[in-house]
DNA sequence: AACATGTTTCCAAATAATGGAACTATCAGG
DNA sequence: CCTGATAGTTCCATTATTTGGAAACATGTT
């Protein structure tokens, strides 16, 4: 199908456990067996599996949730994850010009994972964001990180996006989310005008750094009563700026001159 | 091998993430070569699986990490979690008394996973601490959970232990591990102190809910200077009052009809 | 240029996954 | 207490996948 590498039985049980993760609710046995149209005697060893390796676990009422054995891994992945600690810094550059929430994620697919985020009252808790994965049509760090893609790669993933209406100025088809690539790309930066959250908005520019494959953004957020045109317009040569300290310090801090540890 | 049920294809890539994220460095394939004693046309095989599906990514320098996609998953794994929600409010409880750190973990294999942390200053970053996997034998809440196994699942335990000396204090062998939950089961609550790191002590108590396979903890941590005799002598009953808490809502909070399992 | 080290590809043999069907457990209603 | 419906589990011959040795390839070193 369509650009997928195969990766066999690996692949998928991490499908099922995806399934299993983003879903809105917590699945039961037969939730899943409609879901993948799977023999019961596959989907219940490969359900098996992935509990007794700990991928998985079981509510007290019998349904199916992402396991806690995964907050080890992401912990340890998020904790090695060199451009992160390389971003860290400029986001707090930026956080400090702009006293507000600042965002660093990066494309994963057809979604935004996001790597880290300052916010000035560390009220809200960490996890609610860090590892968050949102669509990329409606946030700011999505829409500037796929506006610099190729165009083949960009027709792959807009083809793989399935729109949902969050809020009412949510882009919901294909040919709207161009037009704003268009004007995001003339711009050198993007706009999230409460397109995923009603009552926020955001203010994000492109990380890119071919050479090491990656694709991402760096943001600026903030309630609609504190980010008006005017705001929105101060933050955006600070946030380009950060993102491009960022792509340099990745491009340049990485290279064979440097080493590590 | 021992008590471990088969998973086949899964288990094996998982243990190899396991190796990965576990591995204090970065580690190359060549290192994982020798750590896996596999074939290099298996291992290969396996990694790229791992990559492709994006538990395992390769840095800059061709070392393999845990994958940030695992951020997603822990994500969801984090907010779903029933347990943790539940015990948040007497986590609060305990915070309010103490003003000092308090943990909530379980038990997972021979190792605490913390599924929670309150700070008194949130200067930490959360990821560092929840998701975050330490030894049972150096830490209250893993002496904590283990003293209240049966005889047979701590034998099973202990016999997987790999003890590694931390600190002066750490205890470091299976015999000295037993002396200590001796006490902790007399005493009904464990200390850490100085065993993991030094310079920070803590105290535990034991959270069991049998009905719900739950074995875990919860425990208030500070360093010496703030945590003397005095001081952790008053977090005892507050600790254990936490504890019981939790136990008794997860006892009764969750279940309508009884599952057995 | 020759070598050592690290990585990727290939394919027949060995092994594990597949999925249909039969079986068991649990529950609601009469 | 029985009956049927829904949910979950086990079994096993067939089928597809993983396995691992060997050889090719890449890269950096003397």
């Amino acid at each position: 199908m369509s650009s997928s590498e195969d990766t066999g039985t690996l692949g998928k049980a991490i499908n099922l456990l995806d399934l299993i993760a983003s879903a809105p609710d917590a699945l039961r046995f037969s939730d899943l067996l409609k879901l993948t149209g799977q023999p019961k005697g596959s989907l219940h060893r490969q359900l098996r599996h992935l509990v007794v390796e700990g991928l998985v676990d079981i509510s007290p009422d019998g349904a199916y949730q992402p396991g806690i054995r995964l907050l080890k891994f992401a912990s340890r992945a998020w904790a090695r994850n060199t451009v992160r600690k390389l971003a860290e810094p400029h986001m707090k550059v930026l956080h400090d010009i702009t006293g507000e929430t600042v965002h660093f994620g990066m494309l994963r697919g057809a979604e935004i994972v996001y790597l880290d985020k300052l916010e000035s009252r560390q009220a809200v808790r960490m996890h609610s964001q860090v590892g968050n994965a949102s669509p990329v049509y409606c946030t700011g760090i999505g829409k500037a990180a796929i506006s610099c893609l190729a165009e083949d790669r960009l027709a792959d993933l807009v083809q793989q996006v399935r729109f949902h209406r969050y809020t009412a100025s949510t882009i919901t088809d294909a040919a709207a989310l161009r037009d704003a690539l268009g004007l995001i790309r003339q711009r050198g930066y993007a706009e999230d005008l409460e397109e995923h959250q009603a009552g926020i908005c955001c203010v994000a520019a492109s990380v890119v750094v071919a050479s090491q494959n990656f694709i991402g953004g760096i943001s600026v957020t903030a309630p609609v009563f504190r980010a008006g045109s005017l705001e929105r317009g101060e933050w955006v040569a600070p946030v380009r700026r950060a993102a491009g300290s960022i792509a340099e310090d990745m491009a340049y801090g990485l290279s064979p001159a440097h080493q590590d540890r």
